[in-house]
DNA sequence: TCCTTGACTCAGA
DNA sequence: CTCTGAGCCAAGG
């Protein structure tokens, strides 16, 4: 079976998924790639621990193609650094004027801003998962 | 269709 | 702390 349309509707949802919950992150808030993807079940259904080797490039090219309005800026490496190569400076000046403090190393305390996540609700009513806290 | 690069993450050295 | 490799997908040339 070789089907190109369907991976191609799996990946638009899984797509705008990712885009839902990233506009859920609060001003002053930040989270990562991981956590984001670690919401998400796997999308094709095969095996949830192959799916963890790659999903968090998943939101990564997901973010890549973000419509306007989605707070792109707040979502940043596992070490709360800037993955973003092209637009680094940018993102910073944004989440500068967010109050996020980047510290002496150009990385944030994920501790002190990290998104707690959506509500448990939230998470339940969107059909994502809870099980997995790789935070 | 092959090759390369990339907004990832983790484990090692 | 920094650097590398491994793991695998997506997109574009």
């Amino acid at each position: 079976m070789n089907n190109p349309e369907l991976p191609l509707i799996i990946k638009d949802r899984y797509y705008q998924i990712v885009w839902k919950i990233v506009r859920l992150i609060p001003l002053g808030k930040v989270t990562t790639y991981g956590y984001i993807s670690s919401l998400i079940p796997c999308p094709n259904g095969s095996d949830q621990e192959e799916y963890k080797i790659y999903r968090a490039r998943w939101v990564g090219n997901a973010l890549s193609v973000c419509p306007q309005g989605v707070p792109w800026q707040r979502v940043l490496n596992s070490q709360g650094k800037i993955s973003y190569r092209q637009s680094g400076e940018q993102q910073k000046r944004i989440l500068l004027s967010e109050g996020i403090d980047f510290g002496i190393h150009e990385r944030v305390d994920l501790k002190k801003f990290g998104w707690e996540g959506p509500s448990h609700e939230w998470i339940i009513s969107n059909g994502l998962i809870t099980t997995d806290n790789s935070h």
